[in-house]
RNA sequence: GGCCCCAUCGUCUAGCGGUCUAGGAUGUCACCCUUUCAAGGUGAAGACACGGGUUCGAGUCCCGUUGGGGCUACCA
């Protein structure tokens, strides 16, 4: 089994397109066969040079290595279609030979001229095929002009082509309603449909899994296949991700928003800066088209691989479920060992600027591990342990519900006084002076603790008061205690 | 507009004629736990788009309607 992505590198990866990846690579890995990248650089005006690198970048992030492709080479090479141009030229010259396929010289101002009259007419758009059946002598004429035709192919005029798809059987479609497309450009280069057909073929691919978009032309690729006589591989149609409220495609126009009305990302590589998992990505995706097989959602690619099947890919379109990103995602911080987390949280630290003491972070680590749905949520939660200055709350955020400034002031007052005399600052030396304290002053848990809490992190929302104040250690809790309880002005 | 694809809780899905008074997950809400926030536990609300057939029997098969989506380039 040989499976391939052939995707055109005119910018970062799609989201959707890292999907469709997945699957190919599931499917190959599932069967023990070949995952091929090809990368398919035939439109010379979207050349983006920077793009491969980084659609590479993105496909090693979420662990899909490919057998054969680019950096690595391969047996059926090479696997960048702007350097098999002559293979193309050669199978449309082929094409025409046979009589599949002929020199079409209307400029694309004609053609323009044709829709517009077509369009006034309220007909469907298309080429009129004015060229499909010129004489020696009409094209030597145009030869003689000096203008270089496109090659086109001779679709059959009437009759029916019956496609098969994998995930969803037999279509049929009337050949009256087919164009005669374009298989090699003016500049020489060949369009998508020449090009798939051909390296399809020569790099043996068994099995195509592709976006759905690539429907509508599959009876042409079909007739491709046919007038080449070669054998054509089991093709699947992948259903397309919609925006969350199921409105069109997730695409860059048309940004995609949850349910809140924040943007949600279409590239890979902006869910890389949000802090996402490969792991969560991977799973997250697998879920979307395709499910496991009894009611897990969570679970790894080593096990998704075990179970990988075209028969459970659901053929209807799905609105992005986002939410389930961030549970997966969570879910999947919580599954990691805490080294590997911490390994990964310092790197989010150290592009947020921190200098990151590793045997901090060690201990800081186990603390957010239950709280992160996203690596960068590290920051806000935690980031207090990192600065280098410590930021204090504002006073008012000091004073808990059902309090005021003078009962926190004390409360703060008397902690102090409890903490000082501790020479042991483990979490449960502390509880066992602060716990008593609550009920002395009248205070419920939630309130003394929450008072300390801002004093100490200078935040509301930070990760446990005790095991956080261990890790500061008594001196620097000690003094932001202080600070706090001067900072409200307290009466004798 | 034309051609094509699709249709189960808000969303992702299970269901491949009888086991469906439709299962799971997520999200939402409530309660429990609780030092904030999470995590965890328990529970609740929540769907077979509609209309015809076929069949002893339809969420499951067929047709139509409606709705949604994709495509309609010398882009992929």
């Amino acid at each position: 089994m040989r499976t391939r992505f052939a995707p055109s590198p005119t910018g970062s990866l799609h989201i959707g397109g890292l999907r469709t990846a997945l699957f190919n690579w599931l499917f190959a890995r599932h069967h023990n066969g070949a995952f091929i990248l090809r990368i398919e650089d035939t439109d010379q005006k979207r050349f983006d040079p920077t793009a491969l690198d980084t659609l590479m970048e993105a496909l090693r992030w979420a662990g899909l290595q490919w057998d054969e492709g680019p950096e690595v080479g391969g047996a059926y090479g090479p696997y960048v279609q702007s350097e098999r141009v002559a293979l193309y030229q050669q199978w449309a010259k082929w094409l025409v030979e046979n009589d599949k396929a002929y020199y079409c010289y209307c400029s694309s101002e004609r053609l323009q001229q044709v829709n517009k009259e077509k369009e006034a007419r309220k007909e469907p758009p298309g080429y009129d095929r004015r060229c499909r059946d010129l004489t020696p002598e009409q094209r030597a004429a145009y030869e003689a002009q000096g203008i270089t035709p496109v090659i086109r192919f001779k679709m059959p005029l009437d009759g029916q082509t019956v496609v098969r798809d994998a995930i969803r059987g037999e279509s049929v479609f009337d050949n009256a309603n087919q164009q005669d497309a374009v298989l090699l450009k003016s500049d020489g280069f060949p369009t998508y449909h020449l090009a798939v057909v051909v390296d399809d073929h020569f790099m043996e691919i068994s099995h195509v899994m592709r976006a759905i978009e690539w429907f509508p032309s599959f009876p042409l690729h079909v007739q491709l296949w046919q007038a080449f006589g070669w054998e054509m591989p089991v093709h699947a149609h992948l259903p397309v991700m919609l925006n969350p409220n199921g409105k069109g495609k997730m695409s860059k126009r048309n940004p995609p928003r949850d349910k809140y009305g924040n943007l949600i990302p279409v590239m890979v590589h902006d869910y890389i800066r949000a802090g996402y998992l490969p792991e969560a990505m991977t799973n997250f995706l697998a879920n979307i088209g395709w499910n496991f097989g009894d009611e897990r959602e969570f679970f790894t690619m080593d096990e998704a691989i075990q179970r990988f099947d075209l028969a459970r890919v659901n053929p209807a379109n799905s609105a992005f479920p986002v939410e389930k990103l961030d549970w997966l995602n969570g879910e999947h911080i919580r599954a990691l060992p805490t080294d590997e987390l911490a390994r990964r949280l310092r790197t989010v630290l150290v592009d947020a600027g921190f200098a990151v003491d590793d045997d901090l972070l060690r201990r800081v680590t186990p603390l957010v591990q239950m709280r992160l749905k996203t690596l960068n949520e590290i920051i806000s939660l935690a980031g207090f342990f990192f600065r280098d200055e410590f930021l204090p709350a504002p006073p008012e955020e000091l004073i808990q519900e059902k309090m005021d400034a003078q009962n926190t002031c004390r409360a703060l007052e008397r902690a102090y006084e409890a903490l000082s005399t501790l020479d042991d600052f483990s979490h449960a030396a502390q509880e066992a002076v602060l716990r008593p304290l609550t009920e002395e002053l009248g205070l419920k848990p939630r309130q003394l603790f929450g008072a300390l809490r801002v004093a100490v992190t200078g935040q509301r929302v930070a990760t446990p008061l005790f095991e956080t104040n261990e890790i500061l250690g008594k001196d620097v809790v000690l003094k932001r205690i202080k600070t706090a309880s001067q900072s409200l002005v307290c009466q004798p």
